[in-house]
RNA sequence: GCCGAAGUGGCGCAAUCGGUAGCGCAGGCGAUUUGUAAUCGCCCGGUUGCGGGUUCGAGUCCCGCCUUCGGCUCCA
């Protein structure tokens, strides 16, 4: 039987064959979601049968919808260049044009496997497929194992670009053969598709790696050790600032700051379990004295030691040990990426020993405090992930313990109003916990801030305090983070305010521009007035046009530049001009020593749009 | 670690078919003393990532290694 609207059509509009057939809703009854869905998974499809065209020989891994557009992966004769890729979008927008309907089919598994019958991924994909038929879905000659939805002909495939082509492994599996993968952006109007393209530009022009050059912040010197950061002066006095900050609200916040050592006995390792399980990521020990000592990993099991350097009394918990600890990781070559994945960084680690009654208010404790710091640096806007245990795994602790601290986490995320997602199973062996990541500038997502529960740690160094009943207790465990390592947080903020520091932040607040050399003396005098209301001033002394520093502390970035000559010398003012181009004029000297002064000392955190 | 691409003065790039490694910026020196995004001239600077090989001759071709970039995997 063919409906009115399939006989006008002239194809049918099926979306689940056989029983229980019903008609695929026309693209204008979806949500923006649903058709984007459909037209990137159909998008897809095409660029198999395009690169099936080219390569008769090649087989189809699996070629799913992204949140950007799509991929497909291919076993293929020969590596793919960027140069293929315009020949295989020219296919696909043919294939476009010629307007054919996607069809639906459901077929028995022994058909299908005749019909995939040389392609090993496609048999592989059937086998593991429940029941007894599988979905397939054809467009002119090509025809894919796909639950679908599609759209309903090939023309309402919109605007695409191919991006890249990238290595990856069949079914995400390292042991498995390496395919290539073919990534395509795809959005409904030509606008989204531009402002999407654009938007990669911008992340680009952002990228913290090229900034962190220009501006003078940091380096790396491969040749004696990759993923391992140098600080320059700019980019140490932002660190520092930002670690100024930390420290002293620690203190308000009641964590008492420590230092440990950077290496430790291998019995220390042996005794927190990190030799049995984590031993992939630390470095090969060093021989002392006979001894086997380890590069630190991570700072708990010293700071455990810290808590167990004597008897504890239940009186003085909580205790919050903070550290501003570096660490050296052993990551695998190919993850290394500027400051966002290095060998060796430092956490703002803090670990709280508490009792049971105290735990929600501790957790609750560490969300305030990390909204409280990141609001400082412009961050409002955070996406919150629950890691809980599921039914299989093994883990430590109690089950009990479980439950109080999965509830408890859960509810101090509730009472804040963060949106939040669960996932389940996806809480590490010694307890559950949160992942906070902020959202920056260009709507990214960075993992920073880490709430995790312990149970494994303080039962392995059989951790105790006394009780108000004169016994010994196991005191609760949580290791926190906020801005995760300075090493990415620097990263990330330098890409969030594309290197245009706000002013408390900024490594240089202002510069100083003398028009002629007869104005050095009375540059030299503005900027010592403006360091004496402890700012960071720079004076541009070299034998340049007023223009060509302008332009340089533009480049550089500093948020005011200070042009001083004949007028401004006689009245005692200076001609103040903003990184964005605004021209403030001149102004007193006064002024401009309270207006930076202020600013510096508001922590205002304007937009990047300043810049 | 795996797949692909790449590595040429500090930075960004060029060099035909294998035939004398160039340019801009930065840097140094000199001149210029300037009013809101680059003043002019001169000069210095490279064993072409490292090691082998082919060749009369290698930045260019071949092999190995290192590193970077884009992904994958990993991220206790």
């Amino acid at each position: 039987m063919v409906s009115a609207l399939e006989a006008e059509s002239g194809w049918p509009l099926l979306y689940n064959g056989g029983a229980g057939r019903k008609r695929m809703p026309r693209l204008e009854e979806l949500t923006r979601e649903e058709r984007l869905h459909r037209m990137r998974h159909s998008a897809a499809h095409i660029m198999a049968e395009a690169v099936l065209k080219l390569f008769p020989g090649a087989k189809l891994g699996i070629g799913p919808p992204i949140d950007t557009g799509f991929y497909y992966d291919f076993d293929l004769p020969r590596p793919l260049t960027p140069e293929d890729l315009p020949r295989i979008e020219e296919l696909m927008r043919e294939r476009i044009a010629s307007d054919v309907p996607f069809l639906h089919e459901e077929v028995s598994k022994e058909e299908a496997r005749r019909l995939f019958a040389d392609q090993p991924y496609k048999l592989e994909l059937i086998e593991e497929l429940e029941g007894d038929t599988v979905s397939l879905y054809r467009h002119g000659d090509f025809v894919d194992l796909c639950q679908g939805p599609h759209v309903e002909r090939t023309r309402q495939v919109p605007e695409f670009k191919l991006l890249s082509v990238a290595g990856a492994y069949w079914r995400g599996d390292e042991r498995n053969p390496m395919l290539q993968r073919i990534y395509g952006a795809l959005f409904e109007t030509k606008d989204e598709l531009e402002a999407y393209l654009r938007r990669l530009e911008e992340a680009q022009r952002r990228d913290h790696r090229r900034l962190g050059r220009e501006l003078d912040l940091f380096s790396f010197h491969e040749e004696f050790g990759p993923g391992l950061v140098y600080w320059h002066p700019k980019g140490a006095r932002v660190r520092a600032i930002i670690e100024d900050l930390w420290r002293q609200e620690h203190y308000r916040h009641g964590y008492e700051l420590v230092y440990t050592p950077h290496i430790g006995r291998a019995t220390l390792w042996e005794t927190s379990g990190h030799l049995d399980f984590y031993a992939e990521s630390m470095y090969s020990p060093m021989d002392i004295d006979g001894q086997l000592y380890y590069l630190k990993p991570m700072n708990c099991p010293f700071h455990i030691q810290i808590y167990k350097s004597r008897v504890r009394s239940y009186r003085e918990l909580p205790i919050r040990l903070a550290e501003l600890g570096t660490v050296y990781r052993y990551e695998r070559s190919g993850v290394l990426h500027g400051l966002l994945r290095v060998r060796g960084f430092t956490q703002d680690d803090a670990h709280i020993f508490c009792r049971l009654d105290q735990v929600k208010e501790e957790v609750e404790g560490c969300l305030d405090f990390m909204l409280l710091f990141l609001n400082a640096f412009g961050f409002r806007e955070f996406n919150v992930y629950l890691s809980t245990r599921d039914a299989q795994g093994k883990y430590a602790g109690s089950q009990e313990d479980w439950e109080m601290a999965q509830s408890v986490l859960r509810e101090a995320i509730q009472e804040r109003g963060l949106p939040y997602q669960v996932d389940e199973g996806g809480a590490v062996f010694y307890g559950p916990k949160i992942d906070v990541k902020l959202i920056d500038a260009l709507g990214r997502e960075w993992q920073c801030t880490t709430v995790q529960f312990d149970f494994n740690l303080p039962e392995r160094f059989d951790m105790t305090y006394v009780g108000q009943d004169g016994r010994h207790h196991r005191p609760y465990m949580v290791h926190r983070a906020m801005l995760g390592s300075l090493e990415r947080f620097l990263g990330v903020l330098i890409e969030h305010y594309a290197g245009a520091f706000p002013l408390w932040l900024a490594p240089v607040q202002a510069t100083v521009i003398p028009i002629a050399d007869r104005h050095l003396e009375y540059a030299r005098r503005v900027a010592a007035r403006l360091r004496e209301a402890g700012l960071r001033v720079e004076v541009d002394e070299r034998p340049e046009r007023m223009q060509a520093k302008i332009r340089d502390a533009q480049l550089q970035k500093v948020p005011y530049m200070l042009v001083v000559g004949d007028r401004e010398a006689a009245a005692e003012a200076a001609a103040v001009r903003l990184r964005n181009g605004r021209d403030l004029g001149a102004l007193p000297l006064d002024e401009i020593v309270d207006r930076l002064a202020r600013e510096a000392a508001e922590r205002t955190a304007p937009s990047p749009a300043d810049e």
